[in-house]
DNA sequence: GAAACATGTGCTAGCGCTAACATGCACGGA
DNA sequence: TCCGTGCATGTTAGCGCTAGCACATGTTTC
């Protein structure tokens, strides 16, 4: 509906603010007449069919309402029914063009905005979908997100956010809260939920769409790649460049379906290559650079032969690929480092991280574009979209 | 409700996953037997009140229905009228124990969830906030929205988000979508929006929190800082250091009132000491790592006698240090940089940036005080609240 | 000319829940 | 015995909107 405006880079111009809709400024900030005088092509003041004040509304009956403008307002301001009010916003095409015209000015008059609570309830059916992430810290969920808030949004539906911390409880809370809201589908991150998740979902009936991983028997469709293909994929590299001692770090595997596999991909790359899975030397992090460089501590004191370290995810291996810079040590010659996910930052560390690409704008807009066919009244359950992953050979091996 | 479970780092476990909720696996992973035998108290099948399969409902009317369990089948199995469960449900102290106990019992085993959107249209009290944020790029964003989700949830209400793109005419869209969702409160970064936002805004009347800003004039409540002050304060500390030529480089200010209150303090700040505000080296850019490696690039050709660079933000500000050590420049003999945010990475470079540090978190969960001060009858009409900040002098300067 | 159809609009009855006002009942004091 | 009081529960009437039909008008067909 509204094109995004992308403000060109090198354009330097200040706001022409003061007045026009809002400071601007800071309170302490005196605005120094030079910048005052510039003239911006801000779109704050965009000409506005301008919403006059209403004068109060008196209330029907004996229950409070929301004070607002309602369908009946305008119909009655048209000399329409409420319904004529209500096709000629939903379905224009049924209502003849003088009418429609009518009605919408009247909307513009009084400034109506629909109660989509009131339609959903009505019409039962849902303006809104959930997203249930693990985390917020990383980019990679937002990433996601943005891929489905994206194609959501442009079908017209809401997306409600969901942080579960990557704790299983707190998904199932979640779930229970957004059905309660009526969302017409939930994109969920991973392949294990709470059974109390799985049977909440399963009576709503409502489509899932699962991310991240692709199940055997997902819940409803899923969109994700191997990870545990990707993680051997990886580690046979490492092997193929020479080294032999390799460490893992993932993030705890116990509520966690990604890094579980990415650890299972990653020890049966040793075994099959001869190499010893060396438990010392297999660890479970937090997700911040500050662990990424503690677990490379640990495991260079645990066993100082280590020639590399697996870190599953970007945020560990960039927080290692720092740290070994602050030490002194070289990379990959003294250590080796390879992480997950390919995030913005691994391109840019010295020297730039070698990772495991993953398309995870396109992962979001094809869990939305699933919950969009399903909304749509297809049937998604069973359906496995798996986006693949490409291992980045960069210089940290 | 729910207290997060904290992973501790070295706790090694292998979920036993297969069959109790999920498969926990990629399809092409075959589980090792020596993983499969291990024993984890994974909190996935934890004791769960089982909810029993249920016989199709019968329709009542001609209306489609949700197919859902409602309220007044909990009643019509307990004996009770609609409006007594209800009560049970939200005012147990209302009904006597004893009723309320059959109630509960009735609930779990028909898995009853409450319809929130038809009780907020029937009691119209909201059940959900909005926060629009103009980007999921950031962390800057996340973590504040994580300390409003945070306290937010807490107290029931679902947080619905939206992401503007740093444009106020996307953001004016979110605005009347929200509204038309009925949400109770919103929240919005900076001080300047649109005509049409700020209109609608006013007529609806519910409670607005601005961020990041504290313009004189707010809509509702506003809590954040002077970036005016702040950047001020930043670029004495370069000239309090002996940098003379600084350069600077902010996001476009022309839709980003925080940006421009930062570039005026810059201004006022070298004004103030006699230094040349030059036009040359005060540039805009985008948000990432990238840019700021450009950026730095740019200003060093067009004027190579440049001693210090302040990017108004860290993720710019690292993008530059991270080109800087790409380039062999060392910083900040050749070159000083200094950020803004303080976000985890700029802590973690060589050398570790030196930046304004914001409390973020804190400053969601204060907005997302105001709003549930607003929410519970409270006018926050004109509350300004000031969070300050504080320059984090590290090795780049 | 009547039947058949299309088109635009209105009426009614809800969606599932809750505010406001009953109602019924036990208790105690006058 | 009566009445007030307090408590637990029920009845009614919506919240604002929309599905399903009914109903007027034209317009076409034979």
């Amino acid at each position: 509906m509204l094109a995004l405006a992308h403000v060109s880079t090198d354009r330097r111009r200040a706001s022409s603010a003061e007045g026009v809709s809002g400071d601007g400024a800071d309170s302490t900030c005196p605005v120094p007449p030079c910048i005052r005088r510039l003239v911006g092509d801000s779109v704050y003041d965009e000409p506005v069919t301008s919403l006059p004040v209403l004068p109060p509304r008196r209330q029907r009956g004996n229950r409070k309402g929301h004070g607002r403008v309602t369908l009946a307002d305008v119909a009655e301001r048209v000399g329409v029914s409420a319904i004529t009010v209500s096709r000629a916003l939903r379905k224009p095409l049924m209502v003849s063009p003088e009418t429609r015209d009518r009605i919408e000015r009247a909307v513009a008059e009084l400034g109506y905005i629909p109660n989509r609570i009131a339609g959903s309830l009505a019409s039962s059916s849902p303006s809104a979908v959930a997203a249930i992430l693990p985390s917020l810290d990383n980019s990679i969920f937002t990433d996601v997100l943005k891929g489905a808030v994206g194609t959501l949004e442009s079908s017209g539906y809401q997306v409600v956010l969901g942080n579960s911390h990557f704790d299983p409880r707190v998904e199932a809370t979640l779930v229970e809260t957004f059905l309660a809201h009526g969302v017409g589908a939930i994109m969920l991150t991973g392949a294990r939920h709470a059974t109390r998740a799985r049977s909440l979902l399963a009576r709503s009936g409502i489509p899932v769409v699962q991310t991240w991983s692709l199940p055997r028997r997902p819940i409803g469709a899923c969109v994700g790649f191997s990870n545990y293909d990707a993680s051997y994929a990886m580690v046979r590299h490492l092997i193929e460049r020479g080294y032999r001692d390799i460490a893992f770090v993932s993030a705890a595997v116990a509520n966690n379906d990604r890094a579980a596999a990415r650890r299972r991909g990653y020890a049966k790359a040793l075994v099959d290559h001869g190499l010893f899975d060396d438990p010392r030397t297999t660890l479970e992090s937090t997700f911040d650079l500050a662990a990424g460089a503690a677990a490379l501590d640990r495991i260079r004191s645990v066993r100082p032969s280590t020639d590399a370290v697996f870190f599953a995810n970007d945020v560990l291996a960039s927080g290692a690929v720092l740290a070994a810079l602050r030490l002194g040590l070289r990379v990959p010659a003294d250590i080796a480092i390879a992480g997950f996910d390919d995030v913005e930052l691994a391109g840019h560390l010295m020297p730039p991280l070698t990772t495991v690409r993953i398309d995870r704008i396109g992962l979001g807009v094809t869990a939305a574009e699933l919950m969009l066919d399903a909304l749509a009244g297809e049937s998604i359950a069973g359906r496995r979209v798996d986006i693949g992953f490409e291992v980045i050979a960069r210089a940290t091996t």
